[in-house]
DNA sequence: CTTGGCACTCGGGAACACAGAGTGCTAGAC
DNA sequence: GTCTAGCACTCTGTGTTCCCGAGTGCCAAG
């Protein structure tokens, strides 16, 4: 059915169509890409991979331009992931090695991504899901009101100032600190309300109502938090492009953190780790019918803490794409993982 | 010189160019405002106007479109700041009062802008500046290694781990946990380095090595926030904006924090409080010509921390942008002195 | 199965004409 | 002196037409 040559059509109409942005005719492929065959005979294998729904023409007589499925068959079996250059390598472990704090990395990855591909870069935060809790902080602020720290193994912070429900002096405090650290110190975010659900009983009664308030501000930050902040940068790279139509659909989708979040998470496959992509229709956004996504889990060690990726025009540069965001998350999970 | 009735034309034409976006001219302005003249003296106030710069013709023979001078006037003299609404009032107390913490204030105050006004909104998180140490906290990560937190009375908290030269026992890091808290607590931030200056001297020899680390990074996390974090949202409705030209270059500079930084900070007069409109070439920023900017200071009290505003197309409606940015700087201002 | 030839189709650009909106100016009215 | 009415003029935007060229599909021959 679809034989080594017509693959290699195939090969050569996306290729082409990425780098001039234009319906690729059967005679400038036969020339340019040596196939050693006539301009008709290519025309004979374009018809046989239209017939198929790998390419399409925009009208009658303009040259072939792939379809989703034609790019789909390019991404899994006629390209290969291109690594990226030394330069470029040396580049970003330079620019992420700068970073200070878990923000500061995000910040940085995303800006990096963004301009290493020239398209918008997507980047979830380290969901706490499989994080440990490294410590928890009471800081009293006044009589009545403490502030809640809640410190990841992933450097990531949270603070909640609570209202107590009666006046608790610091020593109280200093003490109900301890018991939750000796509670919690080390175990998973998911285990938390586990294993906080029965201390209330195992503390003396005048102090119930006040664990109780705090406990149920930490589960509250816990579940709140569950659902991640997304951040995406490169904006500018789709007024490059020639979106054109749907530019508008692309940025409200953008800084509709579901939305995206949705994105990022169809992406999961059952290997994290591997690299996926969604090419426009198989978006379930309407608004990106037209646009890919590129994207990976990342995270230190076998802990797919979260995923980061890249959205832009379905007529993209797959395999650089694919490297570039396959060599930053490799980059950002050794930084996670040495902090 | 311009007398009364020239005023009222000014301001008509740039009410209508607002609504409509298409050059005005003559005899629609003579009918839709009811001046009380013809058209034809209509015109001869629109030579006198465009004698003096405040409007132009995009070419021979089409309507008449205000200038950035002519938007100046309008903003100056010609109009009123348009309070909002009862119901949007009420939209913005409900919506800002569910943040949870700063973050989220912050995240919360820019979308809302963004949506209220249909442009893009900018929102610079709360200097360091002004505010005062609330806490600062010492969490023992490893025995060479420990977290400070920093926490202030905005709300804010800053993180860093830091190596220690030498083991430290948990106590020790106690003892100067109270030590730095009773010589910070309470303080401005811009005093910090004042006041710790000669604490390494009032402490025994053996804490000096650790104390100094610590404080160098307590300085260096007190200088790295002093330029601040800058968010933006609505990015999507510059699509809908016929920018068409420049898209880019304003997608741009969005993104640059530093560009952004200045656009605001150049907005800054010495009533920080008070509302100010940059209108196209006012601003320095060669990509922004086109656009104008409406901001103004927020924070509690008479403490105004940082700076928020809206960045939209020079022809925007300017009476209802300045209502939407004084209601919500005045609420989160409100906001931000209850917690 | 491949190739050369050929008629056909369709999009996009150039040339052109035309209607409509708006202006500036001048001369007359209040 | 200021306003108004009338008039000739000048643009832009739009619709029409026309034509070129790129590219196709098909067919018959190698």
């Amino acid at each position: 059915m679809l034989d080594e040559r017509k693959l290699a059509v195939l090969r050569a109409i996306v290729e082409d169509y990425v780098s001039t942005n234009e319906p690729v005719g059967s005679k400038a492929l036969a020339e340019r890409h040596n196939l050693k065959v006539s301009p008709a005979t290519v025309r004979n294998d374009m018809a046989a991979l239209e017939e198929e729904g790998y390419i399409t023409q925009p009208h009658t007589s303009a040259g072939r331009v792939p379809t989703d499925k034609g790019y789909r068959l390019f991404v899994d079996r006629l390209s290969q992931v291109k690594p990226l250059s030394g330069a470029e390598r040396r580049a970003i472990e330079t620019f992420l090695a700068g970073a200070v704090d878990l923000d500061d990395v995000v910040t940085r990855t995303v800006r990096l991504l963004a301009q290493l591909t020239r398209q918008v870069a997507v980047v979830q935060y380290p969901t706490l899901t499989r994080s440990t809790v490294r410590h928890v902080e009471l800081v009293p602020l006044a009589e009545r009101r403490v502030m809640l720290v809640l410190i990841t193994n992933t450097g990531r912070v949270e603070q909640r100032v609570i209202e107590l429900p009666e006046v608790v002096e610091d020593t109280r405090i200093a003490h109900l600190r301890a018991v939750l650290n000796a509670c919690l110190d080390g175990c998973g975010l998911v285990n938390v309300p586990e294993l906080v659900s029965d201390l209330p009983e195992r503390l003396p009664v005048e102090d119930r109502p006040v664990v109780a308030t705090i406990l149920s501000v930490l589960l509250e930050t816990l579940v709140e938090r569950h659902d991640e902040k997304i951040v995406f940068a490169g904006a500018a790279n789709l007024a490059g492009a020639d979106f054109s139509v749907g530019l508008r659909d692309v940025l409200e989708a953008l800084e509709e953190q579901v939305v995206l979040m949705r994105l990022l998470g169809e992406t999961t496959s059952d290997t994290p780790s591997a690299l996926t992509v969604r090419i426009g229709s198989e978006n379930a956004y309407t608004g990106l019918r037209g646009t890919s996504i590129v994207a990976t889990g990342y995270g230190s060690g076998d802990n797919q803490l979260a995923r980061l990726g890249v959205l832009g025009p379905t007529r993209m540069d797959y395999p650089v794409t694919m490297g570039a965001v396959r060599a930053v998350a490799r980059y950002v999970s050794q930084i996670l993982a040495a902090s």
